[in-house]
DNA sequence: TCACCTTCTTGACACATATCAAAGAGGTGA
DNA sequence: TCACCTCTTTGATATGTGTCAAGAAGGTGA
């Protein structure tokens, strides 16, 4: 204890209000929400996204989406998952290859949750399941 | 070249629709979108922008948000800095001490983005300057 | 000027993540 | 069975990020 300074436990502050500690969002809720939001917080997942978005069904295989994004198929995989673990996209083979598609309204559920403020909410209960 | 194989580049896949490259979402477009979801995408700024949010004023200075995440104050400066960069809060001296407050219409505007999948919208224009 | 308060910056560290090459896994078709 | 295709996993590496202690910066009041 270097400091001959009290604690910040010991002491309350001065400065400001000294509003009575309402938190309004738990650490498991804010955890839930910011996993969400991370998996479509990277340039390459957006694009990917985006792209999907574009096509009829909202689909594609992996073997389409590398040169999209210009990286290399592991990197492209690795993302994908990233996607699929947080309910943003499903996958489904079809013969050799595997298709990913957009689950929109885990999008909207995203967005919803921030325009409203109710963060506490389950966002949607979109499973979050490790991969198929 | 270690492989035998041809090039990515070389061939063309044989598996899908063999769509022609619309790129839908340029690279810079996708960063700018990423870089306002990543200062979001984290439980203790969450947390932070859910007491904000429930404050009269959507407002609170440092010393009373460090007690709410329970972590050190450099660390809530550091969250908070970026939270600023993103153009989420605003900052201004009153005395002493630092009051941030929250911008509803930057969160609002992420959110509207993502809904309508107009990503390659410039989002608003938030400044997102390094900081005061 | 001095003591004090609030906030920020710096430096260091641990941990997470993006990326690729190489190899493995799962499927198709001869 | 074998060759081939698509996709994923593993291992390694580089970069990014969250955290704190220590000290600096900016402001107040005596």
């Amino acid at each position: 204890m270097p400091k001959t300074l009290p604690l910040l436990e010991d002491v309350s502050p001065i400065c400001c209000g000294a509003l009575g500690n309402s938190a309004t969002l738990d650490l498991a809720d804010a955890i839930a929400l910011a996993v969400r939001l991370k998996a479509l917080a990277d340039p390459v997942r957006l694009q990917l996204l985006a792209y999907l978005l574009a096509q009829p069904n909202q689909e594609a295989c992996t073997c389409d989406l590398a040169p999209v994004v210009k990286l290399s198929e592991p990197t492209v995989s690795h993302h994908l998952k990233k996607l699929q673990a947080s309910g943003i996209l499903t996958k489904e083979r079809h013969g050799m290859s595997v298709h990913y598609r957009v689950v929109p309204e885990a999008i909207h559920a995203i967005a919803r949750t921030l325009d409203t403020g109710d963060w506490a909410q389950p966002v949607l209960n979109l499973g979050i399941s490790s991969q198929s």
